[in-house]
DNA sequence: TTGAAAGCGCTAACAA
DNA sequence: TTGTTAGCGCTTTCAA
């Protein structure tokens, strides 16, 4: 018998309900009362009735918590994100029109997940990090759930090499950061193959044959991937390229790819070319390539007529600057729905299955800052775009 | 003392670690490993430490289910939307161009509380109806969140009710549903007013006297509201406007949308207008006028020439379809920071407060559907917009 | 600064 | 079909 309840049931002492409270009520066990919400059939239909008659009398609602603890499981699965917000964007007057159809990444993952996860019965916890809070956002967020994804780099490794010895969880986008978390599931996208054929594309089909590439840093791995594309494709046209980017950008920001794509003007020689001018830029993101745009036009140049702009990652805005951008477009709703996917067979019959390494393909969108496309705006309800 | 539990520290019996197995591979009681996440301050240094990596050794990871029974709280607010997806769009082949540039309400709201709660050190726990969940959608959310916000008509009035007995809930877009909610805090559009704005630019800067309103549901809140605003425009100009909208759509779909125009092309007799034919069709939400565009364009009516039409919502897809719709943009993005103010003041000092209702302004934008704007796309960065 | 002990509200055997 | 009971892993007085 547990210590009588600091609460006398007629008398006004608002704690919040609990089974104890339903059960007396409703003159039956506090095991009932559980089963009514977990088994309903497993209950006869005339008790199940009087207690939920009794909970709805006290407005009982089950502690997620206890219930969590009790079964070990909490029917909830998590994501982990980094900050992302591009600090160009992020103006303090937050509902510009840009901003509204800037939907990053992270929107499209948890999408993704959010519908995946409901398939499959359970709810999606998010939470970006926040530098300086005093737990590790992991912790909080692992836990409350039952396994969860996080984007890659968003929390220190070593603190996803002691999670992840207790729960699944799965790494998406970026290669496997070490060894030591060779153990957990992974999901990336084919960053190399898509920048080789964007590249590819731009010197074959467009005739291209002086690009330069904007990078982002040295450690930051989708970035470099793309990169690695870059050389391929050049390489394997006779072009040159060196061993490095000819410009890295820290954040890849919109103000950075401006600022690149200023140098790269400026390098050359301003005006026209002693040493001959550049045929096309290419960047290892959108947001930076929609910067460059913004500085070509400030400058009078002509895009695509005096020089290609590519960028890489297919966020919407993408779509409406002009020239619209040529882009790989990464299929960032999937990556959300194969983790969850990934997860929930890690959480079933799939416990102990050897980690995977799923990567996933991404398509090469060409539109008129490469030069293709263009069609007529009028009359076209979709956007236009070339295959 | 408790039990002994039933796992020799050393004899690789694979829990989950606890505070027990911590604190006796560090030689202290479980109060002090306690401390040590919750108030690290409190413990003398190195007794931290070795607490700490005692910690790292086993993988352990604090229980947030026992932590939140404990403590009777959870560092977690939640939301709840319907099932939102336009069954229109929602096409097997998922990943689509449009359905990239379709990003609806609740995206909106989530990133608006995802970034306020994060402000307040809070994560956000998402879930969307399902039809036919064994639980209802909020006794899972509200058993695992310290306050929610529900997004109008997702969950059946009576749970509500007897949740937000126990815990903050916030009501969000759609107006006090009945009597019974109205301890619940509120925050609502004005779509009233959003939509009799919009009349009157058709009705005064454009000239427009025969115009006919597509709604909603008699029960949908939203859509009777921007009738309503509707009504009072086209009576404050001596234009008739009757009790009733024109035409009703059940989801609010494109595809419904396009049926609503064809029906309406037809009502006034095929062809040259012996009834004088209609100069604008007001749609209650822009899926629907996306649709009527799609459908005037196959029947070769041009738009804004023609007809004019316009939405509202303000969603990406408005501003990517020829010709761009006019349409009135809802703030969801604020929407969700303003919840979450809401909540979060509510779990702490204004605990007691008198329930609010805000209601949040809305903007008219005008782009060419209506017969405003219409810049050359060219060189255009942003997309045009006329004020 | 640390420890002992009593729950937090529920689930899950096991009995009846 | 229903009841009994022992935890789930933590926080929290209260003492030391």
């Amino acid at each position: 018998m547990r210590f009588q309840r600091s609460r006398e049931t007629g008398g006004r002492v608002s704690t919040t309900p609990t089974v104890y409270d339903v059960a007396e009520r409703s003159g039956v066990s506090i095991a009932t009362v559980s089963r009514v919400y977990r088994n309903p059939d497993s209950v006869r239909e005339k008790t199940r009735e009087r207690v939920l008659a009794a909970a709805r009398e006290l407005g009982y609602v089950p502690s997620g918590n206890a219930r969590g603890l009790a079964s070990r499981s909490t029917g909830v699965l998590g994501l982990c994100f980094p900050d992302y917000s591009d600090p160009d964007t992020e103006t303090e007057a937050a509902d510009t029109d840009d901003d509204h159809a800037f939907m990053l990444y992270s929107d499209q993952i948890i999408r993704g997940m959010e519908r995946a996860a409901r398939r499959h019965g359970y709810a999606l916890l998010i939470a970006a990090s926040l530098k300086g809070g005093p737990e590790s956002l992991v912790a909080k967020v692992a836990g409350r759930v039952d396994g969860f994804a996080v984007l890659a780099r968003t929390v220190p490794t070593e603190d996803l090499d002691v999670i992840s010895r207790r729960l699944p969880v799965v790494m998406l986008a970026g290669p496997r950061e070490s060894d030591h978390l060779d153990h957990l599931d992974h999901i990336e996208v084919a960053n190399e193959d898509g920048q080789r054929e964007l590249t590819r594309h731009l010197i074959e089909d467009h005739g291209l044959r002086r690009l330069v590439f904007v990078g982002g840093e040295e450690r930051a791995p989708d970035a470099q991937a793309r990169f690695r594309g870059y050389q391929e494709a050049c390489r394997a046209a006779g072009l040159p390229a060196g061993e490095e980017p000819d410009l890295r950008a820290e954040m890849m920001t919109q103000a950075e790819g401006a600022r690149a794509a200023d140098a790269l003007l400026d390098r050359a020689g301003p005006g026209d070319g002693a040493s001959a001018p550049v045929q096309a830029m290419l960047f290892a993101n959108d947001q930076m390539a929609i910067g460059a745009l913004h500085a070509l036009e400030r400058r009078g140049v002509r895009v695509p007529d005096d020089v290609a702009v590519t960028g890489f990652d297919g966020i919407p805005l993408g779509r409406l600057v002009r020239p619209a951008l040529t882009t790989v477009r990464q299929p960032m709703r999937q990556l959300g729905e194969e983790a969850v996917e990934l997860l929930v067979r890690r959480l079933g019959e799939e416990r102990d299955r050897e980690p995977v390494d799923l990567m996933l393909p991404v398509d090469v969108v060409r539109r008129a800052s490469c030069g293709c496309a263009g069609r007529p705006a009028h009359g076209d309800l979709s956007g236009a775009e070339a295959g």
